[in-house]
RNA sequence: GCCGCUUUAGCUCAGCCGGUAGAGCACAUCAUUCGUAAUGAUGGGGUCGGGUGUUCGAGUCACCCAAGCGGCACCA
């Protein structure tokens, strides 16, 4: 027997030191040489950038850091990972018979995606409770996590024999090259890319909350099963989980829908479902965002149009609308019945026509009329669009997705050259927009060309790269502004530039984009006299800023939690008295605020201060003008401004009136 | 559209093992004129989301439908 020669790697740590070790050695026992406290701590480790289970040997000399909860990023990866793969065993010893499919960490936790067993159907929110008590028996029994190397067919086989038909189809269509790696804890055994940490015990028991349970579909794909999701929230200690659960609570508070009930602001209800009933106070902020939307609009060289609700189905033939969108629209008869008993039947030769899903087709149309000449462009169409769209139900979602609502529409139709100048002053536009209304944040995102799609490869090159270049000359195309590129997520007309809000809960909705679009000026046939006497097509470019009114109220109330800006609030002052003695003065203060063009309310009602103080701030009135004796003797209000403790500044009316118009006047008036 | 859950007074919610509904707030009336986050008393208010069924009897059990909520899919 040849003696065996023992390698050695050198490791290189992040202060530049190098260890040296033998081969079969890992992470761990370097962690070990170092320190017991960082043994401990250590949770895992990045060898050569990639990051890895702490016990998994080195195989050539490396850099390595160790990873320990202060690496809060990674660490809070590795433990939703574990919760997951915890999570999974037990369901599992919980429900025999389950499949288990996927399930990744996320931003505040982690899921997994079960294919019950037949027999039991989905999971329901009772069956969280015991699921976590089964998680926790797992995390007290600290069994190891191994790493394990396998072959695809033994994992086939494996799963197929153990009735996994999901993870068995899985390993498979994994890429060739890719090591499969399964990961054991005890008994259990799950295919796994990981990394993992070194034993369930490595997480805190108290740490975890499994929240919700959904349906999701196998591989992200309506054709396929529905599976049943569990949703979790992983932290790396109580503390923070703690803290998160707060935080959602808070963020349920700025809930738009809570707020537009709380404020009067708007309703909606079964009979005109994913339709606003929008109350007059709400209606006041849609006033005030109208208003200074028609001012930037006409500042900008836009003229405002109105086009028809309802067009002949055959426009939409030749839009495409027909062909790709019908299903989502509302389709009506043009017929009038000639009885009652008739009812809405619609006989063979009406005709059929359609509420208009969105706007551009009737503004190519109006774009028709007369010759238009290349001196006309760059020519920008605006109209406060009334679309329908028949959505998928289970898409509704309180103001942010509706079936019937109003955009911020304009098309601009231009020629080659002036593409890219085009949608460079549109994002001056809309970031001057967004910064108006308190939106410092906001995220831009380009929507690439879709598989299914009208125009050839060419124009899509042209119309992508041109958009890449006014972004870049925006600016936009920054880690600050979330830039990234979404391949396959575009129109079929035309790739998109998205801009992108978050609502209180984290949730991100689209609300402002622009399009340069080569189809439809060519299939509803726009074309303009160029310099050389012959005609050419226009492009058309769709954009929206604040996407439609509804979304953009519904983001604009989480946002401020319903404490608007005064020039948004609903109702921007309420005199309040304290003693009927002072009524007149009351009624004489408001009227002064109403001349000044400020939305006032007065409370005379025989209630104590303190109670109308109160309901006055619940109600998020920006400010109170209290008024007493004194007040009506003197001439002076006493101004309260909302807010918890807020300090209030007795002034001469005057004084105050004068303040509190100069504070309401819209951000572009000042 | 798919999976799960929910639907009781204007709002928020309670209502056990089936025996014909209850609280707080809001609202109305009366008293109180009280200086910065709830004054007190009295009173009115419900086809228990809609339908069908089981039962002597249904808010409660079963089934169907609708809407809402959380996700999934969709979002030109």
């Amino acid at each position: 027997m040849r003696p065996v020669m023992t390698r050695h790697f050198k490791i290189r740590l992040p202060d530049g030191s190098v260890r040296e070790v033998e081969e079969g050695a890992s992470p761990a026992d370097v962690a070990a040489a170092i320190g017991p406290g960082l043994a401990k701590a250590a949770l895992a480790a990045r060898v050569n950038g990639e990051v890895r289970d702490i016990n998994r040997p080195f195989e050539s000399d490396s850099e390595l850091a160790l990873i320990t909860a202060r690496d809060e990023a990674d660490a809070l990866e590795l433990v939703r990972h574990d919760y997951a793969h915890i999570l999974a065993e037990a369901v599992q010893n919980l429900f025999p018979g389950t499949q288990i499919t996927f399930g990744p960490a996320t931003d505040d936790g982690f899921y997994y995606d079960f294919a019950p067993a037949p027999e039991r159907g989905p999971f329901t929110e009772e069956d969280l409770p015991a699921i976590e008590e089964e998680m926790r028996r797992i995390i007290a029994r600290d069994e190891p996590l191994v790493r394990e190397v396998w072959t695809r067919e033994d994992v086939r086989r494996l799963f197929l024999e153990q009735g996994e038909s999901f993870k068995a189809e899985w390993v498979m269509e994994l890429p060739a090259d890719e090591t499969i790696t399964m990961y054991r804890s005890g008994g259990w055994i799950d295919l796994c890319r990981g990394p993992h940490l070194a034993s369930t015990g490595k997480v805190d028991p108290q740490a975890f909350k499994l929240t919700r349970v959904s349906g999701a579909y196998w591989r992200g794909d309506q054709k396929n099963a529905m599976l049943s999701r569990i949703y979790g929230t992983g932290w790396l200690n109580r503390k923070q989980l703690e803290t998160h659960l707060t935080r959602l609570e808070e963020a349920a508070k700025r809930d738009h829908r809570r707020i537009g009930q709380d404020m009067d602001l708007f309703h909606l209800q079964a009979e005109a479902h994913g339709s606003v009933f929008w109350h007059p106070k709400g209606y006041l902020i849609w006033r005030a965002l109208e208003a200074y939307m028609r001012r930037r609009i006409d500042e900008a060289g836009y003229r405002e149009v109105k086009t028809p609700q309802i067009m002949n189905a055959k426009q939409w033939e030749q839009s495409g609308h027909w062909g790709k969108y019908r299903e989502n629209m509302f389709v009506i008869p043009d017929e009038i019945p000639n009885t009652e008993e008739e009812g809405p039947v619609i006989s063979g030769d009406a005709e059929w026509m359609a509420l208009k899903p969105m706007n551009c087709p009737a503004h190519i149309l109006i774009f028709r009329q007369g010759i238009k000449s290349y001196r006309d462009l760059p020519l920008r169409i605006y109209e406060n669009g009334s679309c329908h769209r028949n959505e998928p139900h289970g898409a509704l979602h309180g103001l942010m997705r509706v079936r019937q609502f109003t955009q911020d529409d304009a098309h601009v139709f231009c020629t080659e050259e002036q593409v890219v100048e085009e949608v460079r002053i549109f994002c001056a536009l809309a970031d001057r927009i967004y910064k108006d209304l308190g939106f410092e944040g906001y995220s831009v995102k380009l929507a690439l060309r879709p598989e299914k799609r009208f125009g050839t490869d060419e124009m899509w090159d042209q119309a992508e790269d041109e958009l890449r270049a006014a972004v870049a000359a925006a600016g936009l195309d920054d880690e600050a502004y979330g830039w990234e590129e979404l391949p396959g997520e575009g129109a079929f007309y035309a790739p998109k530039l998205e801009w992108h809000l978050t609502d209180a809960i984290g949730r991100t909705w689209q609300v402002g984009t622009i399009q340069s679009d080569r189809v439809l000026p060519d299939r509803l046939d726009a074309s303009y006299v160029g310099e050389d006497g012959e005609r050419h097509r226009p492009v058309m470019l769709h954009r929206a800023i604040f996407g439609s009114y509804e979304r953009f109220i519904g983001i604009l109330i989480e946002h401020y939690a319903g404490r608007f800006p005064l020039w948004l609030a609903p109702v921007q002052a309420v005199v309040a008295t304290i003693v009927s003695d002072a009524n007149d003065y009351a009624h004489e203060v408001a009227a002064k605020l109403a001349a000044a063009g400020l939305r006032v309310e007065t409370d005379l009602r025989n209630e104590k201060i303190n109670y109308k103080v109160r309901e006055h701030s619940l109600a998020k009135v920006p400010n109170l003008l209290v008024v007493g004796k004194r007040e009506a003797e003197e001439g002076t209000v006493a101004l309260r401004p909302l807010g918890e403790g807020a300090r209030q500044e007795v002034l001469g009316l005057d004084e105050a009136v004068e303040r509190l118009r100069l504070e309401a006047l819209p951000p572009d008036l000042r």
